[in-house]
RNA sequence: GGGCGUGUAGCUCAGUGGUAGAGCGCCGCCCUUACAAGGCGGAUGUCGGCGGUUCGAAACCGUCCACGCCCA
């Protein structure tokens, strides 16, 4: 087609204009983030005198993959840096990983099975020296993933939780927790996995409810006997007592006296515990304290001894006939053991109860008795909690506070030794008379020649994670970085990882910073779920890879449908047709900067004078800057959707919809009222692009690059509200709209093509329409009245008048439909109005501001139903 | 069992006391010289039920129903 694109003076590097009518953004955004990255625009300076304003990225784990979870929360990191950036802040958005201990090491085991060996075949340095080769070659997939979604991260400021500086971190913490008695070692009852063969966290347990069965046994003999029901039989096998209510009438016969445990030659107490409930099954429960929590509770108030019947693969170890047999194997042996011998009093099967499964590998958790080490996390919860209730930290949405405190307050001592190899070595050794040691980064370990030997285990990964937000930024050490931008601004996350990070963060920042919290603010999203509000997961056909939608619709689509989404706190639903609709947007926005460029619109030279402007520049000058002001105002507040739905609103249904329309006869026409909204729409079209730059960086770029001739928007300025407001040019636009969208329906009404001309007398009385004439007869296609003009229809709207020739009959019966829905509509309007004023309270009680409200809708409806009935009668009959 | 939350147009969701909104979908007309990934116009709601407070309730209170999440 034509090209009558005006060439650019003096714009520097991206001077041609040319832009073709479709945006395709595969083709401009893998080049454009090498260009950014290249240009170092995301490496923050630690010896700037800018104010700082740094975000942590929450690790991702060196194993994942990008999801929609990550495409979200990193969209609303991105906007939240890039916009500071704008704003002149030192902006530091940091990336890396963590080494994710159990998953990680899985991959590496699963890669040793293929060749038919195990990690103890191949010994623990050579299966360590594999697992970082395995990181290098397939670890953190993500990383590349992050660069399609555009993340402004600083890459030089990479980090990895097992890197030199980030262990150092590690065993520096560990060393000073030590010291102040805040970690110990003890035997406990841990989540035990016997697949990944490791003790697990609580938050790494998921419970679902299971198809299981619940079997009475009966216990004792003689008179002597006691009814308990169990889902796990198989551990009766290391009960050491069963447990009564102290007050159960029932039992209380039996209490102190010892019972014959089935299938052994082994006796057992009864013992009254206040713990357990009378009126639950048959009011006895069973003891076994190395095989569960609460039973490991009640043997330590009873001093019971704690029977350890499984090993770590959760076979049996106790002697007899079940050894050697799975915990499930002997689950069905036993039962039929003990229903020879007559002791199955009754079976429930299927019995729905909730089971723990290993959130890694889905294996059924065994509780299993063991020597682990643990962070005493009162005081340091406590502290947690404070800093978020004197209002230090604040949590967005508050509503998610208590969901916070609830953790915190009621925190477990957390289990952080793992039975691993991948991982933080646990930094103690163990001396040849039971000695024990922690040694700190810069000390020697005791010589092994003397028989000392270092704790197998390594530590939670979160334990790690924990001190991300400073051990990033070169914590141990004092570095400039840790100087200039810690404390960090804000942790963005998903909600359901309060316990995972945000808490570990706190808790860890507070310690080592001197009670310096770690970020002012924790933003918490909601998950991604589908068009239809359902979870997505990798189990289910509704899980979407981001990138098929970012290779289909650009990353700026994904962006902009996950931003628009994003509503403090709640889940975002997410559907392809909605990515489409973000494409469809971001095309608006490339076709209106290229009518923009082709009409002549320039950032050149300052803005005119109000003088100088049509009520229409100033109008969206007026309105422009109220979007300014409200759009950081949403920042300020992290109301991502309200920010986003509004700009989308203000571009697409103000500047193109109308401005643009409104100025086409100005343009076409020339002179200086064309060059004086040539610059209006360059300054639109500027402060739009730069606003709508930390959603959509991408499509941006491209365009205000093209449009100012500048090097970057990544770095330019952040646009301010001007102050300048018209609202009589608002109110004057505003009239002209109404008119334009009366006599629309009108046309439509009678059946007219949109492209059809129409004689017209237009007659615009007042001072506000007379200047938009041309505009509004290029918008309604009316024509001039010419020779022979006869009005067949005259359409009052306020005070204008627009007399159309249709050169034939109208369709009298669509116009007297048309006319009589509005006037049922207006008298409606009237009688509520009027009703309301005939109320002595509404008039006695309501604000004046709302009584008057109802008188102006009251003269309103009497003025339409004036009009439209005199319409009606001028309408020739039937 | 305890706690939190949600219920508004066909779908997904905004809307914290003063005329019910958006996106997508739907219906009709149109390739009007930036854009059919578009333009113009249109239809669509007992705001979960009941009761209460109030001059006035989608909003506040109570209660019931349904669904979701977290914890045990």
């Amino acid at each position: 087609m034509t090209d009558n694109t005006h060439p650019r003076p003096d714009s520097g590097q991206h001077s041609d204009p040319h832009l073709p009518t479709q945006y395709t953004p595969a083709e401009v955004e893998g080049p454009l983030y090498e260009r950014w990255v290249e240009r170092g625009y995301f490496e923050a300076d630690a010896k700037s005198d800018k104010p700082p304003y740094t975000i942590v990225i929450p690790p991702p784990n060196v194993t994942g993959t990008l999801h929609l979870g990550h495409a979200f929360q990193h969209t609303l990191m991105d906007a939240l840096t890039r916009r500071k950036r704008m704003q002149g802040y030192e902006a530091l958005w940091l990336p890396g990983m963590d080494h994710a201990g159990i998953a990680t090491q899985n991959k590496v085991e699963q890669q040793l099975a293929e060749e038919g060996k195990s990690r103890q075949d191949v010994g623990r340095e050579e299966f360590v020296a594999r697992t970082w080769r395995w990181k290098e070659e397939y670890g953190g997939r993500i990383l590349g993933q992050m660069r399609r979604l555009g993340d402004g991260v600083d890459w030089s400021r990479e980090r990895f939780t097992m890197d030199e500086g980030l262990s150092k971190a590690v065993q520096t913490i560990f060393k000073k927790l030590y010291d102040d008695e805040l970690i110990y070692r003890a035997e406990r009852i841990i989540n035990w996995c016997p697949r990944c063969m490791t003790a697990i966290s609580d938050i790494e347990v998921d419970y679902q409810d299971d198809d299981g069965e619940l079997v009475s046994l009966r216990y004792g003999e003689g008179d002597d006997t006691v009814v308990v029901a169990t889902t796990r039989v198989e551990t009766m096998l290391g009960d050491t007592a069963v447990a009564v209510h102290p007050d159960d009438a029932r039992y209380a016969h039996l209490v102190g006296r010892r019972i014959k445990l089935p299938l052994t030659d082994r006796t057992i107490p009864v013992v009254a515990d206040e713990h357990v409930d009378p009126e639950f099954g048959t009011g006895a429960v069973k003891v076994t304290p190395a095989h569960d929590p609460n039973d490991f509770a009640i043997g330590r108030r009873h001093n019971l001894e704690s029977l350890t019947v499984m090993d770590e693969r959760a076979v049996i170890t106790a002697p007899g006939p079940f050894q050697g047999l799975d915990r499930f194997e002997a689950r069905s042996a036993i039962v039929e053991a003990l229903r020879e011998q007559g002791r199955i009093v009754a079976e429930k099967r299927p019995y729905v109860h909730s089971v723990g499964h290993c959130s890694r590998c889905k294996t059924t958790i065994e509780p299993r008795l063991s020597l682990q080490w643990w962070v005493k996390v009162e005081p340091l919860a406590r502290a947690a909690g404070d800093a978020v209730r004197d209002g230090r930290v604040r949590i967005h949405p508050q509503e998610m506070e208590k969901r916070y405190f609830d953790w915190v307050d009621n925190m477990h001592d957390w289990c952080i030794s793992r039975q691993l190899w991948w991982g933080h070595r646990i930094p103690v050794w163990y001396g040849p008379n039971g000695e024990q040691v922690c040694v700190g980064p810069d000390e020697q370990p005791p010589p092994a020649a003397e028989g000392w030997t270092q704790d197998s285990d390594v530590l939670d990964t979160w334990f790690s994670s924990g001190l991300w937000p400073f051990s990033t930024l070169g914590w141990p050490e004092q570095t400039p970085d840790l100087a200039k931008f810690y404390p960090t601004d804000v942790l963005l996350t998903g909600h359901d990882i309060i316990f995972f990070w945000v808490a570990r963060m706190m808790m860890f920042g507070l310690y080592a910073m001197d009670g310096v919290a770690p970020f002012h603010t924790i933003a918490l999203t909601g998950l991604v779920r589908d068009e239809f509000g359902k979870k997505m997961s990798k189990s289910n056909p509704n899980s979407v890879d981001p990138l098929d939608w970012m290779n289909a619709y650009g990353s700026d689509a994904v962006r902009f449908t996950l931003a628009r989404g994003a509503n403090p706190g709640a889940d975002v639903p997410i559907g392809e047709d909605w990515v489409q609709a973000s494409r469809n947007f971001a095309n608006k926005v490339w076709n209106a900067t290229r009518f923009a460029l082709m009409n002549g619109a320039t950032v050149e030279g300052p803005l005119p004078a109000p003088e100088e402007m049509s009520a229409t520049d100033r109008w969206v000058l007026s309105r422009l800057n109220t979007v300014v002001a409200e759009v950081d105002a949403f920042y300020d507040d992290y109301q991502f959707a309200k920010l986003s739905d509004g700009l989308y609103h203000f571009a697409w249904d103000e500047v193109f919809d109308w401005y643009v329309e409104l100025s086409k006869t100005t343009f076409l026409k020339g002179g200086d009222p064309a060059r004086v909204s040539g610059r209006v729409l360059g300054e639109v079209l500027d402060v739009t692009l730069r606003l709508l730059h930390p959603i959509v960086p991408f499509v941006t770029e491209t365009l205000w690059t093209t449009l100012t001739g500048k090097e970057t928007v990544v770095t330019a300025d952040w646009p301010r509200d001007s102050g300048f407001r018209d609202a009589a040019a608002e109110a004057e636009i505003a009239e002209v709209q109404r008119l334009v969208t009366e006599v629309r329906r009108f046309r439509n009404d009678q059946g007219l093509q949109p492209g059809q001309r129409v004689p017209a007398e237009l007659t615009l009385a007042g001072t506000l329409l007379p200047p938009h004439e041309d505009a509004i007869r290029q918008l309604l296609r009316l024509q001039p009245a010419g020779e022979g003009f006869h009005a067949t229809a005259t359409l009052p709207v306020g005070s204008a008048r627009v007399a159309l020739d249709l050169s034939g009959a109208i369709d009298v019966a669509a116009e007297r439909k048309r006319l009589a829905k509005d006037l049922a509509a207006a008298e409606k309007e009237k009688q509520q109005a009027e009703r309301k004023l005939g109320n002595d309270s509404f008039l006695g009680k309501a604000p004046e501001k709302v009584v008057e409200g109802i008188r102006t809708r009251l003269a309103a409806a009497d003025e339409d139903i004036a009009r439209i009935t005199a319409q009606l009668a001028a309408l020739p009959a039937g």
